[in-house]
DNA sequence: GCCCAGGCCATTT
DNA sequence: AAATGGCATGGG
């Protein structure tokens, strides 16, 4: 209950465009999963079930103390980001600003780098809802769990003011938070292990990539310091990671906010909205289009245009 | 049963 | 250079 000591309750007040929902719904991160009215997932090591209301951000956690708490979330979701001023440098044009309105409140996430990548491998050709589930899978079978309560337990309490199953009196029951295998972890795991997990023909690639890792090359954290066409060109010689699983893992865990992923979803929205419907504009023309046109921070241009089309697929149909 | 999914790679034209 | 087909698996 909230009267164990080992509980951490908190909350943050946000002054920034952020919505919880949009944030860890938009095909960024596939770590965290919905469960009555909060996210549960890890940041890391750190389990923690979120709640969104108005402008502030509700939590529980196995953090030992509110600072590091408080510090976690906020470079996660980049609480300390000006993402008003961010948005006025984005281009005027008529369609992104109506999926900026629309998205209001999204968020470049800052991830892990090796926990964005393996997401990504495990994307391609599979859809948002499937890929948390290998997710979980992985991370139940070789993770770590982390207790949002006391030892023992194994279970996570509500974050405040979350309503609670009182049907027969008992408290709801939430599931345990596990944390993503290291690469260190999955590279002795067989390619049978990953493919038990129900990720085909993509359990090579992760083992692949989690055994180039662990052997320090690439070595992700250091491609932050890295021009992005290096650092993209770096992780592009791990097999099964192309140019778009690069730029999501640039975008989403290594800060180049210029990375631009080029998917089937913004290949149809550039075609139909920036190239008028024409057919066989190829990905390299749009990829360059889309540099010049978006810009500096043309990734969060990208999340707007990608939410938009996702939530709005009538507007792509035909 | 169909179809296709935040792709990538090897193989053909 | 540019267009295929294959790849595993599950959800709609």
């Amino acid at each position: 209950m909230s009267s164990d000591p080992k509980l951490l309750e908190g909350s943050i007040a946000v002054s920034q465009p952020f919505d919880l929902d949009v944030c860890l719904n938009s095909g960024q991160a596939f770590a965290w999963f919905q469960r009555e009215n909060a996210w549960l997932g890890a940041i890391r090591q750190t389990a923690f079930a979120l709640r969104q209301e108005k402008d502030r951000l509700f939590y529980h956690t196995s953090a030992p103390s509110f600072p590091e708490s408080d510090a976690l979330l906020r470079h996660y979701f980049a609480l300390d980001d000006d993402y008003e001023k961010i948005r006025r440098r984005l281009p005027r044009d008529p369609f992104l600003r109506s999926a900026m309105r629309f998205g209001a409140g999204l968020r470049i996430l800052r991830q892990d780098p090796w926990e964005c990548l393996a997401g990504f491998i495990l994307s391609s050709a599979k859809q948002i809802v499937h890929i948390r589930q290998i997710w979980q899978e992985v991370a139940r079978r070789w993770g770590m769990p982390l207790e949002l309560r006391g030892e023992g337990e194994g279970v996570a309490q509500p974050p405040p003011a979350v309503k609670k199953n009182t049907a027969g009196g008992g408290c709801a029951t939430w599931l345990p938070v596990y944390s993503f295998p290291d690469p260190d972890k999955m590279a002795v795991l067989s390619e049978a292990d990953l493919r038990s997990c129900g990720m085909g023909f993509r359990a090579p690639y992760l083992l692949h990539a989690a055994q180039q890792i662990a052997g320090g090359e690439p070595d992700l954290a250091s491609l932050r310091n890295l021009p992005v066409e290096k650092a993209r060109e770096k992780l592009m010689r791990l097999r099964g990671v192309g140019q778009k699983i690069a730029d999501c893992a640039l975008l989403f865990s290594l800060g180049k906010n210029e990375a631009f992923p080029v998917d089937t979803w913004i290949l149809r929205v550039l075609r139909r909205v920036y190239f008028r419907n024409k057919r066989r504009v190829r990905p390299a023309r749009l990829r360059s289009f889309a540099a010049g046109h978006f810009g500096p921070h043309g990734g969060l241009a990208q999340q707007y245009l990608f939410h938009y089309a996702r939530m709005h697929p009538h507007f792509l149909a035909r």
